[in-house]
DNA sequence: CGAAGAATTGAGGTTAATCAACGAGGGTGG
DNA sequence: CCACCCTCGTTGATTAACCTCAATTCTTCG
């Protein structure tokens, strides 16, 4: 769902451009004044933010479509990472937050990433560690990205992130992300061998480990 | 910031009505068709998913001006219950998805939702008992309903919530939000005698607690 | 007064964190 | 080309935090 390319809404802003990113940088730092909204062409970006003693929790995977640079106030409250190449729309903030129609197509996906919070705010609240990073392949897996092979009994998917990003994402320590993974490995839920994030899933028997069926 | 309050935006839909709730009863189950858009005139509302095996997530607490009701889909993906006395503005779905106004004036109120679910994960994900506790806290001094006594080294709250409640929200189980209590009452950071949920509150020695400054 | 719900506190168990060691790539520079 | 280093991942041993189970007190309400 982009803004641009919907034919139905009246009066887009002039003020949007194209921005890339290589992967693993800093797009938007905490504290930053907002200057721009982002929607994801292509690629995929983290959202974070980071304790006064480095704690760090990120809450948001965003692939194309997402938005983030959303702010209620001037500034910037989280961080945002590319995790791979990224290609953005900028909007400037001024324009757009004039603009009725942007508003409204923007409420359109700040809902989506509320449901999205809201299930996160479970597993961070009330899910054992492997119900966590089964949870976290199941959405590796359901990603709009990855429609290939639903269905069927197993999948293959990229997993983007290091184990140290997971744990960040899922409340837990990169140690026991890894144990978790063995543990999945072991009773051949999921298979990989190199570590170059491909991982294959047997999705009939994962699903009940996330605790939310 | 209410909708039919504002006055300059045009095109208020005609279809809103006023609804009270008394305390403690579902205003929305998880699942129901989503026939409105709620925003809270008077009193305070929790927001709570349940997993299957009855582990509940609280992630949500909102006071007057708040939202819910909202959902990108046709359902609702989470519960609503009242925890005092409730006066609601119902708006219909079906004229207020169509009003470009009222969904740029809904992003409005998205947006600082957004920004309290991702406060709240970096609690539920990093945060000690101790630290999600003196956050909650502060979270009720800091709530616009509580402007009395900023500033002053200690103030009164009340505590709407029973610690089975408090602990829903914070990721942990009554006995430990209930000894995290007694300790900061021990250590003379907070005070109260009954449980009428009265507090006194010393801010300047909360705050270091909450592990976010 | 008795009953029911809420809060507190204690003892003991479990899960995940911490501390630590090691191995497997990948890149850099000699 | 190979040696080295650095990051990442895995695994083990131990510790600490929080959960579970249980008993007791406090409070409210019929």
């Amino acid at each position: 769902m982009s803004y641009l390319s919907e034919p139905t809404v009246a009066g887009s802003p002039s003020s949007a451009r194209s921005v890339d990113f290589p992967p693993r940088v800093t797009i938007i730092d905490e504290g930053e004044p907002a200057r721009a909204i982002y929607q994801i062409v292509s690629g995929n970006v983290m959202i974070s933010k980071l304790l006064p003693d480095g704690r760090r929790q990120i809450f948001e995977l965003l692939g194309p479509g997402g938005i983030f640079g959303v702010t209620p106030n001037g500034h910037h409250d989280s961080v945002a990472e590319s995790l791979t190449d990224v290609r953005l729309t900028a909007f400037d903030k001024g324009p757009a937050e004039n603009s009725l129609s942007f508003n409204s197509f923007m409420a359109e996906l700040l809902k989506i990433q509320i449901c999205a919070l809201h299930e996160h705010a479970v597993l961070l609240g009330r899910k054992s560690a492997v119900e966590r990073v089964a949870s976290y392949i199941m959405e590796l897996i359901e990603a709009p990205s990855h429609q290939a092979g639903i269905g069927s009994d197993s999948v293959t998917v990229r997993v983007l992130m290091t184990r140290s990003e997971i744990a960040d994402y899922l409340g837990l320590t990169l140690e026991t992300v890894s144990r978790a993974f063995s543990q999945l490995k072991r009773s051949d839920i999921i298979a990989y061998e190199r570590h170059d994030g491909l991982m294959q899933v047997h999705i009939k028997r994962l699903r009940p480990l996330t605790g939310t069926y």
